[in-house]
DNA sequence: AACTATTTATAAGA
DNA sequence: TTCTTATAAATAGTT
């Protein structure tokens, strides 16, 4: 595609080296750009230079694509390349994602009961405490110390709960979509 | 490039359309082969078919490059492109991945004292329950009343601690490798 | 950054 | 889908 023929391979002149990657970056994102306006289609490219420094293209912005194949399940969609293919290698994101849902709804009730049970705590042990004292029983005593307990249980259960969960949030939130789509 | 010039707008025709978007995705990913190969660059791209099938390439590979990405700060690399590029939009991820440490310590210390809390306070309850129960004072009740109450809200405290943490934890962990600290 | 001689990609057609 | 081929487009080496 030049005056000569150059063989595949890295190319050992780092100056050369450096021209060709402005160039071909350049031609890379162009034919994307092209792919994406007559295709109707999302894509997004991420690359970094020779000297480390990072370029990206996206339509419409490389959040939304990312984030959208993260979300689907990477089926093996094609084969038969030269290099690194993604199979299905990828974990399974929609699942997690189908998951989600399920874990904040556990979280939001799990907190509801820890906010009952200690109301409900709170005000036996006004009840109790604060009026007749001194008629407490010993199973009293025991009953309510068995109820701190079990709330003290849940609360821990509820920390676990929420450090999975949570790791699934970011999965799906977090994104801020804001990018320009200058076509053309 | 070929037969004819076409308009770089959407192919109308639908068959024609996938017809485009094979050959022209066979030869996006070729050049970022070529571009990969000859200046030894990393480089990713996902695409989604108007069709809505994700394909992707990737240099070593996809992953790599999306956590590479991710991981570095979106410094302005270039500018003067046509479509979507990305500037420092992004979220600043290694920030929140130096957080992480301090919290990650923060979690530890909170699960130790809430453990040390935990015992303190069932060898209390077995102390003054099961043995000179008849003689639990007022004063002696309300103490281990407020101990009780001060370790269930430093649980809570945790609880909460986990959640903001533990979406740090997802961007640094949970990846196969350690992590690097590149420059700066 | 510009310029071309060439190589490469690809739109139509089969 | 795959191949063929006339033509448009990308680019290697040069200025």
């Amino acid at each position: 595609m030049g005056r000569r023929k150059i063989k595949m391979e890295m190319v050992q002149d780092m100056n050369t080296r450096q021209v060709t990657f402005s160039k071909r970056r350049t031609g890379l994102f162009k034919k994307a750009s092209e792919l994406a306006t007559l295709c109707n289609a999302e894509l997004g490219i991420v690359v970094f230079s020779p000297g480390g420094k990072p370029y990206s293209y996206g339509k419409p912005n490389l959040d939304a694509v990312t984030e959208r194949f993260m979300r689907e399940e990477c089926e093996d969609s094609d084969d038969g390349d030269e290099e690194g293919r993604c199979g299905n290698n990828r974990p399974k994101l929609k699942k997690m994602n189908e998951r989600l849902d399920f874990l904040k709804q556990e979280i939001e009730a799990e907190k509801k009961r820890g906010e009952k049970a200690q109301e409900k705590l709170e005000s036996a042990g006004e009840a109790r405490f604060k009026k007749p004292i001194e008629k407490l029983t010993i199973g009293e005593l025991n009953e309510y110390r068995d109820k701190l307990q079990r709330v003290h249980g849940r609360i821990q259960g509820q920390a676990k709960n929420l450090h999975a969960s949570s790791c699934l949030l970011l999965l799906s939130k977090d994104k801020t979509p804001a990018n320009e789509d200058l076509d053309n």
